[in-house]
RNA sequence: GGGCGCUUAGCUCAGUUGGUUAGAGCACUUCCCUUACAAGGAAGGGGUCGUGGGUUCGAGUCCCUCAGCGCCCACCA
């Protein structure tokens, strides 16, 4: 049986295990189970374009103990993992790896090999190629990058089937994304609209509300005179945007403010370009803000855009879609603000701010000093220069930013879930309770899954997006800018009469929002999605609550009429040993397979482990020390208590109280650690076990050392007994260094072994603990005189009350032999106090 | 402005319905080559549990106040 190498070692377990799992399918998936005997999960497909770094250790490692948990339960567990390879980020990692860029106007090119494979120099100018070959490229790459993380996923030791590998650039997650928006479509939750919409002017795309973050930056106010049309003087505003003075299309100050109200409905000239506004009320506009009164322009912030449609205004907008001036603004009448708006034309925001600023000083209408601020301004979550608002048109799902009812159907939804840790769900609350608009799904993009749509063409060629043509299902997936709907031909493709390709894509968010749908091949293989939807556990970090998966819920809500899991679970984050965020710019990111080969993987899952669940936790490599001393203990322990002969095929038995007493302390391990995994909070059942696992090595079985040389049954047994349980309690943590073990004297892996049940309950707890106080007062006496543990001591003298005493009767053969003590007595009294009489020691050397 | 979390030893953190003298690991100090393990072991010092109140026989734990730190959301003229 036992094939116990003579120096255990932790060297290498890793890829051998690894392999092994592989060649035996340990973590095959077992479709054949009912979906209750399933435990599903939606891991978090990586972004390819990035790299894996300690983060993904993090909550990755926190999800697979929770995977080998199940498994040992007895769950058929669904634990798929997939790429993110879709989107912007791909497109941006293309570009700098190849040095290209994607130019539909392009004709492709089959032959077309690109300039560089990886570090283009700096000073190359990227060519443009084609859309097709653009995206051939995009596949090429991430199917690289794809190699380099499976290897990192492997050697972390997740416990995915790898044969339910997705992607969502292919043509299943491709499928499954139109075919969830045309359902959308059908249903009346996706529609499309001209209108409004943040815009980043260096990406030239659209971007969602989710996407969009505040950062601290400077401005200035300037405070500008508007004329009152009646002539009786100036109205002043306060704008840190003068550029959009042409764009202004009213004043707007509080209902109850009085040194407003008898403006209100009367009209003012706008400064430079003369242009006839009208001032109004609304109860947005703040009195105690700038001078009390705003001007209202198409458009400047998100608050412009609420008071355009409540109010009414007219559409002035002077920004174009490259950030730049429009050429013409044609509602400018005047000659003179004809002239002046001229010299504004082309120019970036901050170019036209800079002469305007010229212009307004020139025509004394810019009063008193620009007074410098510094204040939140809303910019692209990747981009580097401030939203603007542009209006165009573009596609949205209802998420209820625009409707109440919807609104509280989704927090509904996301109360139906149970969040690990509870209190993440306030942040679900919060964000979808505090939406402001439906939810962006086009993009002005190449690499992503197209939008399935096309449009009719009126006789003049203008499209027709009323009724858009769609695609029957069976179809998909379809690209719009080369497929053709149906009833047409190729030549019809931007004709007059004929139709015309929707030209974007969809966002990244709105397939992998589709993840559980993916993942369980929805529609594709039926049988298989309804034996994991909706899944067990959605985990993920609390950032991207807002993005990924509040967008999960409203897609299964709306296809499924349920949530898509049963259970959040939320990681933290990564911090760095000074408590801040790691990042890449401050150079203090560590790879993670560098630790892997310095601590080994069962280290790394260690610290990863003791993180809380939903708690930011600090990069820790003395955490990894320990989680190294904790798999090398394992290994020894192991060792030396299978280096013991078998007491008796089939089992011996366990008769001495104190090893009675030891497994019903570690019964108690098994419920807390059984309970706290059922809580999803493998910390607790780590700490717990691990606890448990030390007090064994360090007490246990030093006292029951002496009996288990003798080759004692109740002794030998117990041990056993107790390993076997500690090797199964720690295999989520540890799932290489437990293999390892578990495999010197079981057969098949540990992983797929059953999850320990308590012992039976038993023994004498109160003599164990009696016998532990007193070998520990032994053992001080020893280290006090500064001798050896081994020292024998030739007479030790008990004091204790009789209960104590009496209970310290059971162990006192096995005290004897762990404090090598020759004579043992006992004087009852009030306290424990030990008195040791120490065997003359051998003289000490000179020095 | 609204919300959430955190504050316990030098550091990182446990402390579940209130209940002996508040725990662990790391770090530090001392000792020990001992035949499972020196990549080890035995032991030690170190805390008025952020502030101020309250409830209670009893509070790290429950309630209120305040402060500091972190995060989410809103505001952005």
């Amino acid at each position: 049986m036992a094939n116990i190498p003579e120096k255990p070692s932790l060297d290498g377990i890793e890829q051998h295990w690894t392999e092994r799992w592989e060649a035996e399918g340990t973590y095959r998936f077992d479709r054949t189970r009912g979906r209750e005997d399933v435990f599903a999960i939606d891991t978090p497909p990586p972004t390819v374009s990035g790299s894996l770094h300690m983060g993904h250790v993090f909550s990755y490692t926190h999800t697979d103990t929770l995977a080998r948990y199940q498994r040992m339960r007895g769950k058929a567990v669904f634990y798929p993992i997939g790429w993110d390879d879709n989107g912007l980020p791909t497109e941006r990692r293309v570009q700098n790896y190849y040095g290209v860029r994607c130019d539909p106007t392009v004709p492709y090119d089959p032959a077309f090999t690109p300039p560089f494979r990886g570090d283009p120099p700096k000073n190359h100018h990227a060519i443009g190629v084609s859309r097709p070959n653009f995206i051939e490229l995009c596949d090429e790459l991430v199917a690289i990058d794809e190699q380099i993380f499976g290897a990192v996923l492997r050697r972390l030791g997740l416990s995915y089937d790898w044969t339910y590998l997705y992607s969502t650039i292919h043509d299943n997650a491709r499928r499954a994304s139109q075919r969830a928006f045309l359902r959308n479509l059908a249903r009346g939750e996706a529609y499309t609209q001209e209108a409004p919409t943040l815009w980043d002017v260096d990406y030239k795309t659209a971007v969602a509300q989710a996407e969009m973050e505040d950062r601290e930056v400077t401005g200035a106010y300037h405070k500008l005179a508007f004329h009152r049309a009646d002539g009786a003087g100036d109205l002043l505003i306060d704008t840190t945007r003068p550029e959009l003075v042409p764009a202004c299309v009213a004043l707007v100050a509080h209902p109850d403010d009085e040194r407003y109200q008898p403006l209100f409905g009367t009209t003012v000239r706008t400064p430079l370009f003369e242009v006839e506004v009208p001032v109004l009320a609304h109860t947005l506009a703040e009195p105690d803000k700038g001078t009390g009164i705003a001007m209202i322009c198409t458009f400047g912030d998100v608050t412009d855009v609420t008071w355009w449609r409540e109010l009414d205004l007219p559409s002035r907008a002077v920004v174009a879609r490259d950030g730049r001036l429009v050429a013409d603004a044609p509602w400018i009448t005047s000659a003179d603000g004809q002239s002046r708006y001229a010299e504004l034309v082309g120019l970036s925001a901050k170019q036209a701010q800079r002469r305007i600023v010229e212009l307004l000083t020139a025509s004394g209408e810019l009063l008193g000093d620009v007074r410098p601020i510094t204040h939140p301004v809303k910019f692209y979550e990747r981009g580097d220069r401030p939203l603007e608002i542009v209006s165009s048109r573009q596609w949205y799902i209802r998420n209820g930013g625009r409707d109440a009812a919807i609104r509280a159907a989704m927090v509904a939804r996301g109360g139906e879930l149970t969040w690990h840790p509870a209190h993440m769900q306030h942040r679900y609350d919060n964000w979808v309770e505090g939406l402001n608009g439906d939810w962006l799904i086009s993009r002005q993009r190449f690499f992503g899954v197209p939008v399935p749509v096309w449009y009719r063409l009126d006789g003049d060629g203008q499209p027709d997006h009323s009724a858009p043509l769609v695609p029957d299902e069976s179809r998909l997936p379809v690209d719009p800018s080369t497929d053709v709907p149906t009833g047409y031909t190729e030549a019809q493709r931007g004709a007059p009469g004929g139709f015309a390709g929707d030209p974007d894509v969809m966002d990244t968010w709105a397939t992998s929002s589709l993840t559980p749908q993916i993942a369980g091949r929805w529609e594709d293989d039926p049988d298989l999605f309804a034996r994991v939807f909706p899944m067990d556990v959605r985990p993920q970090a609390h950032d991207i609550i807002r993005t990924w998966l509040f967008a999960t819920v409203v897609r299964s809500h709306y296809e499924h009429g349920c949530a898509p899991w049963r259970h959040a679970a939320i990681s933290g984050w990564i911090l760095d040993p000074d408590r801040k965020k790691m990042s890449k710019s401050k150079g203090n990111v560590v790879t993670p397979m560098a630790l892997f080969e310095q601590y080994g993987t069962d280290a790394v899952r260690y610290w990863a482990a003791s993180g809380r669940p939903g708690v930011d936790t600090a990069f820790s490599e003395e955490q990894m020390k320990v989680g190294r001393k904790l798999a090398n203990k394992l290994l020894n322990v192991s060792k030396f208590v299978l280096g013991f002969p078998v007491p008796a095929a089939g089992g011996g038995t366990v008769s001495n109280p104190l090893d009675e007493a030891m497994l019903t302390r570690l019964g108690a391990v098994v419920v807390e650690a059984t309970a706290a995994f059922d809580e999803f909070d493998y910390a607790r059942a780590l700490e717990r076990t691990e606890e448990f696992f030390w007090w064994f090595c360090d007490d246990h079985v030093e006292l029951v050392k002496g009996r288990a040389y003798g080759a004692d049954e109740s002794a030998v047994t117990a041990l056993r007994a107790a390993l076997s349980v500690l090797h199964r309690l720690l295999a989520p943590f540890l799932p290489f260094t437990t293999e390892e073990v578990w495999r010197w004297w079981q057969d098949g892996s540990v992983h797929v072994s059953s999850w320990p049940v308590a012992p039976a309950s038993g023994g004498d707890v109160a003599a164990l603990d009696a016998v532990s106080s007193v070998l520990a007062l032994v053992r001080r006496a020893k280290t006090e005189a500064k001798v050896s543990q081994r020292t024998p001591v030739s007479r030790c003298t008990v004091t204790a009350p009789a209960e104590l005493l009496a209970a310290l009767v059971v162990g006192t053969s096995d005290l004897r032999n762990a404090g090598s003590i020759a004579e043992l007595a006992t004087v009852e009294g009030p306290e424990l106090t030990v008195a040791v009489e120490l065997a003359p020691a051998p003289p000490a050397p000179a020095s």
